[in-house]
DNA sequence: CGTCTATTTGAATGTACTCAAAAGCGGTGG
DNA sequence: CCACCGCTTTTGAGTACATTCAAATAGACG
């Protein structure tokens, strides 16, 4: 059942089988339809999220235009950190952009965990830390590269990101209108 | 002598007098002149820094231009994050704006007191955390807002921070060219 | 097949950039 | 105290590239 949390987990702290069943007994299975939102802004953001099959985009709306924030796939997790820690309305919306199934862990349970058993702070400093990298690789991406860059970067770096997501949305991570990134592919298309 | 650190600390976890005077068996002070580096890319950064007097910036390479990360001010913490958690050479450097009094923890005390003190992993996650939440803050900034909005936004957040650092600096962290941002303040005073 | 959405293409526009040079400012030494 | 030097900031002219507005084409799904 919970097999491939589990194997995610282990990459980061090893875990009893007790320890990690008291941890599953928080869990909480979901299915998305494709376009479903799982968090919308405004809500509070009082779980963290895990992909067992299918894709997540988290976004935010500026003046009207979506900005899409990142893509999540399997074993990925996701919380909007912002309002998840801070207990603010978050101002993202997170949505499955196929038909989903994710691992709901609720914030209550963590803070308990973090409580009762050391181990679990130590998880939750490791997935923080992650998420700062992760975080920094993709503003370094946007501040040092053109679109033309980050669009062959991201073909290099996530192909199957690439196959597998609608262009105006990758033209939204990118930061570019659809309308630019289709040119980008032609121009990249005629000049080796 | 540390008294400034304790309550910087204060604000994150409660710490007992013995477990602070703990902490700070293994902070070194170090004295720093104006654009002396504390980090330079290449070197692995094993330490954390604490500002104590004066101003660091953080900024990186990209095709010879510098592009600047980061300002921290008094009473403000950095470490590069992801060279210090990796162990990998940085590709930062961190320059101090004037002249500067810092207080180094290494890498191997807070793994020394993570274990140790179950407290400093919360500490722990809590910076992580916290860091995350600035490089969001930041990214957004970049994304979502034209030049003009993004100085303008930083005369209202950080006005001390206009007053005490050169503009080509500025210019850096704003993502424009020095140029382009005395423009953008020529617009700025013309137009209400 | 027809409708709706996604992608492509075209033309005009705007904004930051580059290259270049002038003006401003701070510090040093005569 | 002033003259000079290096560095910062400003200004000008021309360019590059993504954007906007508009429309055509292509694809997906009922």
């Amino acid at each position: 059942m919970y097999k491939q949390l589990r194997q995610q987990i282990n990459k980061i702290i090893d875990l009893t089988d007790e320890e990690f069943d008291y941890f599953t007994t928080f869990a909480k299975l979901k299915k998305l339809r494709r376009k479903e939102l799982v968090l919308t802004e405004g809500e509070v953001c009082r779980h963290a999220y895990f992909v067992k099959t299918g894709c997540l985009r988290y976004f935010y709306t500026v003046q009207g235009e979506q900005h899409t924030g990142q893509f999540f796939f399997e074993s990925a997790w996701y919380a909007d950190y912002e309002s998840f820690l801070s207990g603010q309305p978050s101002r993202q919306n997170i949505e499955a952009l196929e038909n989903t199934e994710i691992i709901m862990i609720p914030k209550t349970a963590l803070e308990k965990l973090y409580q009762e058993v050391p181990k679990f702070e130590k998880f939750g400093r490791l997935m923080a830390e992650k998420a700062f990298m992760g975080l920094r690789q993709r503003t370094e991406m946007i501040t040092n590269q053109s679109p033309e860059e980050r669009y062959l970067n991201l073909i290099k770096q996530r192909p199957k990101l690439i196959e597998r997501i609608p262009q105006h949305y990758i033209a939204s991570y990118l930061g570019v209108k659809p309308q630019s990134l289709s040119r980008i592919r032609k121009r990249i298309i005629q000049n080796p």
